[in-house]
DNA sequence: CGTCCCCTTGAATGAAGTCAATACGCGTGG
DNA sequence: CCACGCGTATTGACTTCATTCAAGGGGACG
């Protein structure tokens, strides 16, 4: 009754934590070891540590350069007037902040630390680099951003659609394989270094009932979540009552056939 | 109290509405005439009707083509396997429904048609055409991507924070502003083509409750809605209480600094 | 040892959903 | 012309899920 979760099983915990980039962007098209060389570079001209809850960029700010997420959590966040606040993505080590900020030259939203994070900033010369030099590594941003964009829709839908106990139980999901993209995830374990409250706000929902969201889903067998540390028992399980289909993170090797070594 | 609403007024009905593409296109950048040209030749190689309700693309497809929608309008969807849907965008005419079905594969959605449509199919051949032989429309494009994502995360918050109230206000300022855009707004009203039930897939309220709500809204003297027509009298008055702020669609001219005819 | 942050729990309230009935147009075909 | 059916809009009563308010507990850290 479910759709299939064919490729629910964590991917790839061979990537070194140390260059989740490209471990990420890798998954998608075959790199040379030229463009992986080139990535490397631009991506460690320029490395800035912030502390958690300090924010990278603000909204209103008209950044000259885009951030990559080293290691750490960040989030993109808008705020009301009144200050409600809503977060409306999770940033992972090897996500890229923000590549349209190129074109859009004034955020709309701002990003913000979640935990310490360790992140590189890539120039507008190192971003032209990237994308003249190199078809593939052009492809392969091109394809994290269409990725990124896919989960943003499937935000919409969590929010929407979703009552508490399955929006979690999908948060989870989805974080989990992408922490395994990056080789974050040993085992059936992966980091979870959020607070409840952090949570709330990427939910929708108050700090309250995350509270009691998660003593469900615990009572339910469906995770262990101890010491910031998410352990997920059954996958599969905790999918199905999230109504979780993993078809848009677009795991399935997609860009392969992009091979920088088949000319 | 409330953020600047700088740019509330309704942008440019100068737009003939037979070229709602070139119309937001050539609000970000300037165009020379031969980026028109080549835009409209594309634009109009291949045009397909479609009725109301009927599917453009389905989740799993594998498009050859992009879509422009060019009359009436359509929606961006997902459905959970237990027929739960959500719709997570809106298509008014001069939209481009999906640029990044070339880089993912597989549709994770599916985009269906609100009201009759008109929509063109840009090949991939064509695309290639529109990017590589003027910058200009590259820019432009990207742009129009970027726009969408935005509006997709202010989807997000919509969902995430706003009640039901707040959230209906927004939709309306969106669509009223976006429409405006391609000169289908006059003076305080425009067209409102959709169902209750419809309204209800996007804001994730039920349809009884998207009832009460437009009552509400209508008791408050905020909007008319009657015969498929919207008519908002006073638009900063929704804004207030939709706490809309319309940075995310960037509508400053942001990219008018690249002028075609610069050089 | 106190303070702060985070998590937890309980009880009361409230917003939105569900169910069900009714009403209104509108086109179709008898 | 009218009866019927269908999709859409409306209304009322009841339920449910989630929020709010408030208080207490536990651990980390100065």
């Amino acid at each position: 009754m479910q759709a299939k979760v064919a490729s629910l099983q964590p991917h790839g915990d061979s990537g070194a934590a140390e260059t989740p980039l490209l471990d990420k962007l890798g998954r998608f098209v075959v790199l040379a070891a030229a463009d992986r060389e080139i990535i490397a570079r631009v991506a460690s001209e320029r490395v800035r540590g912030f502390a958690a809850h300090e924010d990278v960029v603000r909204e209103g700010d008209r950044p000259q350069h885009i951030s990559v997420i080293l290691s750490g959590w960040a989030c993109r966040y808008k705020v009301l007037a009144d200050g409600r606040r809503q977060v409306v993505a999770f940033f992972l080590p090897g996500d890229v902040c923000d590549l349209n900020v190129l074109v859009l030259r004034h955020m709309d939203h701002s990003i913000g630390a979640l935990t310490p994070i360790l992140v590189s900033e890539i120039s507008r010369a190192g971003f032209d680099t990237l994308m003249g030099a190199h078809l593939r590594v052009a492809q392969a941003l091109w394809w994290e951003q269409s990725v990124a964009n896919a989960i943003q829709r499937e935000w919409a839908v969590n929010l929407g659609l979703r009552d508490a106990t399955e929006r979690m139980a999908h948060l989870f999901c989805e974080l989990f394989l992408r922490l395994s993209l990056v080789g974050l995830v040993s085992g059936h374990s992966c980091e979870m270094p959020v607070t409840q409250a952090d949570l709330a706000e990427a939910t929708g929902l108050s700090p309250v009932h995350v509270n009691r969201t998660l003593q469900e889903l615990r009572r339910l067998g469906l995770i262990v979540l101890k010491d910031k540390t998410l352990t997920i028992p059954d996958l599969e399980a905790l999918a199905d009552t999230a109504q979780f289909n993993p078809n848009y993170l677009h795991l399935g090797q997609e860009g392969r056939h992009l091979d920088a070594n088949d000319r």
